[in-house]
DNA sequence: ACCGAACAATTACAATTGTAAATAATCGAT
DNA sequence: ATCGATTATTTACAATTGTAATTGTTCGGT
């Protein structure tokens, strides 16, 4: 749990590929990033390169090329994310964020009474 | 509405302070935030200087020194920097983050009869 | 009118980030 | 065994960020 170094906002589109997809080549995340980002290949490699560079990727050598998959889960790595999010955003209050990300969101019936069902747990 | 650039994390704790005091000197800042925070002065001045050059902050001078107040509001920073975290972080889905900020969280009975309102008006 | 304290403005400097291009290594097909 | 294509590695370079120190300016008190 030593702490690794921040993932940027660019290194997150990555890693959301490669916990999506992994076990996973950079010809195929730069396929799939073609049609959501602008980034070259060079760009989306050099990003697969500081990754592995922070500890956040692994790989192993298949041939010509890498299998590129996550070294931390996706879970602790939101974790991390979200409370310093919450802390410089929202000045550490929960409360008025879910406010506002209810407020700005659509959500579907189904989410709803998912939301509905975790705030009862919580009252108790 | 042009796009102004991005504020940095520690650039929002100082914005958080303006908004909360407004119009609000250097020193004041400094003051505030001796405690929660161990920049030097001289950081925090640089801070100010640069929210100043992002548009975020305005002065007026007065006498001897600045009294700072925002130029954009709380509100649209926020929207701002909660639609670019959901979008990086979160893959753009606002379900998964309310879901992950609910459970991480602790509320008081006021808070959680709040959010339910809250998601009560999205089902209509 | 001058001095020190308080302020603001300028400069510094390394690390990170966004954005690749250039170079080196290697696999697959001839 | 060699060549081209595909990878990975190294290098590049400006902008932003974190973290101040230094220098210039001005107000308030003697």
């Amino acid at each position: 749990m030593v702490d690794r170094p921040e993932i940027s906002t660019s290194e997150w589109t990555v890693m959301n590929v490669v916990w999506e997809k992994q076990p996973v080549t950079a010809s195929t995340i730069i396929k799939q990033l073609a049609t959501s980002s602008d980034w070259s290949a060079a760009t989306i490699r050099t990003f697969l390169h500081r990754l592995v560079k922070k500890g956040a990727l692994d790989y192993e050598k298949d041939g010509n090329r890498y299998q590129y998959r996550a070294a931390v889960t996706r879970a602790s790595t939101i974790k991390h994310a979200s409370r310093s999010f919450l802390s410089s955003v929202f000045a550490g209050e929960t409360a008025p964020l879910l406010t506002h990300f209810v407020k700005s969101s659509k959500l579907s019936a189904e989410e709803i009474d998912e939301l509905r069902k975790l705030l009862e747990e919580k009252t108790s």
